[in-house]
RNA sequence: GUCCCGUUCGUCUAGUGGCCUAGGACACCGCCCUUUCACGGCGGCGACACGGGUUCGACUCCCGUACGGGACGCCA
């Protein structure tokens, strides 16, 4: 039986990469008849918070990604842990280090790898030096016993290599001589990632670990406690990164919002099409298919149609008509355009409510008249926002006309001033007010008064929505309905001035 | 610095030795449809990082180079 899990840190909002991890366990566990399982890997008490626990809880949801079991919060594991670092001391596989702990805080320790591996490479590396490595068990009892801080480090073989199959990257091998003897137990007791990681995942029975790629060199060391630990190794997944634009590391400092998950429920994502997008990054199914349901992308994915290359983000920073990839707005686009009704409504009752234009009517006696409203304007939206920015004047009074719309559309005629009110008056006696009727009365007034029907067209999108662009007006007229059509276009408006 | 991984259109990708004059999607451009803008339809632009091998034949296999990414912590 398949068993999966997505371990994030929660150390901040929920990123786009962990959640694209999040969404391939998913989906094996559903593929599998697994189980995906919730780990939180809040060990960091410094930087570990409970409003990002809350907020990757959020999003899984957000993302339909519902897991199995209870949540296990890696800190409460953190007996099992020291238990399991001390019963290697016991058994000669690890060791205590007295040496006394380095103060360093995250950029000197950047630094300090690097100077570390300068001089290694320049003295020959060592990574079994450690004066403490062979100290003679009782000795090491004694200066423990008498209080002394230790560190507990895993006591590497000099030779040999471990190896792996990944199920992405392939054979995988490293020399034992590349490990150091990693921490196992800081001197203050507390267990470190390395061997949290593999004990919980011990304990909750994973079978397949599917990850990021940065992740691929420290899974020898992994193995090397697997190993320690006379435990089953699981499978290996790696996954290829999400890189930014400049084929850099994707990050909220520098990238901002838009590496956020949150952002894109936030700015109108519908979550299918989120999911969908992806899932295409890194990943592609045996046939051409772009557009899935979840069921289909359930049924399609598999381990071997992950690539092996990085991927791109591609977003423009300073354009927001490109804010974020483009082939994710176009997915977000579809997926309004062509879901159900049924699907599309809820989302647009939120998107309306927030925005102060819902009323309770559009769901009995107006209700039909929503679906086809929503139904009508949605051919053109990008997002769920533009339901309540674009499409405001279908549900409220109060919305802005377009400067330009307004300039090309009604001010460059003059004669409309005359018209408008006309087209009006003729509306005032069309029955039934249908797309059709509507149509018949407003290219009448055309022919009487001699101007092309779509002057009056444009001009009347123009004042029955504010904008220059909209779907076929006479649609338009028969969901704004009459009395609005003709209160609107008999308006005197502040910029209804003629040169 | 050391080790690991990668490199196909601007981007996401298909491709596992002949099916490739390299396919699809997004973006972009043009035409058609049309009252506008979209949608849709049709068409266009556009890529195998480079150099050596292996082979009758290489996008596909091997080696090297370049470039990019990752890891190397008493962080996760």
């Amino acid at each position: 039986m398949v068993r999966v899990r997505f371990a994030p840190s929660p150390t901040g909002y929920l990123h786009i990469g962990a959640a694209r991890s999040a969404l391939f366990n998913w989906l094996y566990a559903r593929k599998t008849g697994g189980k995906f399982l919730l780990r939180i890997e809040d060990t960091d008490l410094q930087r570990s918070t409970d409003e990002s626990t809350r907020s990757i809880i959020e999003g899984l949801e957000w993302l339909g990604l519902d897991y199995d079991e209870e949540i296990v919060f890696q800190s409460d594991n953190a007996d099992k842990h020291r238990a399991a670092a001390n019963r290697l001391v016991a058994e000669g596989k690890a060791y205590r280090d007295f040496t006394p702990k380095e103060q360093r805080d995250d950029a000197t320790v950047k630094q300090g790898i690097v100077d570390r591996a300068r001089a290694h490479a320049a003295e020959g590396i060592d990574h079994r030096s450690n004066p403490f490595r062979d100290l003679p068990p009782e000795e090491s009892d004694r200066r423990a016993g008498r209080g002394e801080l230790f560190a507990i480090r895993l006591k590497v073989t000099p030779e040999g290599k471990t190896r792996f199959l990944d199920a992405v990257y392939g054979e995988q091998e490293r020399a034992y001589s590349e490990i150091e003897d990693l921490v196992l137990l800081r001197s203050d007791g507390h267990p470190l990632y390395n061997l949290s990681v593999v004990i919980d995942d011990i304990e909750m029975g994973i079978t397949h670990v599917i990850r990021g790629q940065d992740h691929l060199t420290n899974t020898h060391k992994q193995i090397l406690l697997y190993e320690a630990l006379e435990a089953r190794q699981p499978q290996f997944a790696h996954l290829p990164l999400i890189l930014a634009p400049n084929k850099g590391k994707l990050s909220k400092r520098k990238h901002g919002e838009v590496v956020s998950l949150t952002t894109y429920r936030d700015r109108g994502f519908v979550p299918a099409a989120f999911r969908n997008f992806l899932a295409l990054l890194g990943w592609a199914p045996e046939d051409e298919q772009e557009i899935f349901t979840l069921e289909e992308l359930r049924d399609k994915f598999s381990l071997e149609g992950i690539g092996r290359a990085n991927a791109v983000f591609n977003f423009q920073e300073n354009d927001p008509r490109h804010w974020t990839d483009d082939k994710a707005l176009w997915m977000n686009a579809e997926y309004i355009r062509t879901m159900t009704l049924a699907d599309l409504l809820p989302m647009v009752k939120a998107e309306l409510r927030a925005n102060k234009l819902w009323r309770d009517e559009y769901e009995d006696d107006e209700r039909e008249w929503l679906e086809k409203t929503v139904d009508l304007i949605r051919q053109r939206f990008f997002t769920l926002k533009d339901f309540s920015q674009q499409g405001r004047a279908y549900f409220s009074e109060d919305f802005d006309f377009d400067e330009a719309a307004v300039r090309k559309n009604i001010l460059k005629e003059p004669r409309l001033k005359e018209l408008l009110p006309a087209l009006a008056e003729k509306l005032e006696a069309v029955e039934p007010f249908s797309a059709e009727n509507v149509e018949a009365a407003l290219r009448s007034l055309g022919d009487e008064a001699g101007v092309k029907a779509g002057l009056l067209i444009n001009a009347a999108r123009t004042m029955l929505t504010g904008q220059a662009v909209g779907p076929s007006m006479f649609e338009v007229f028969a969901v704004i309905g009459r009395e609005r059509s003709v209160r609107r276009l008999k308006s005197q408006q502040p910029w209804f001035e003629f040169p």
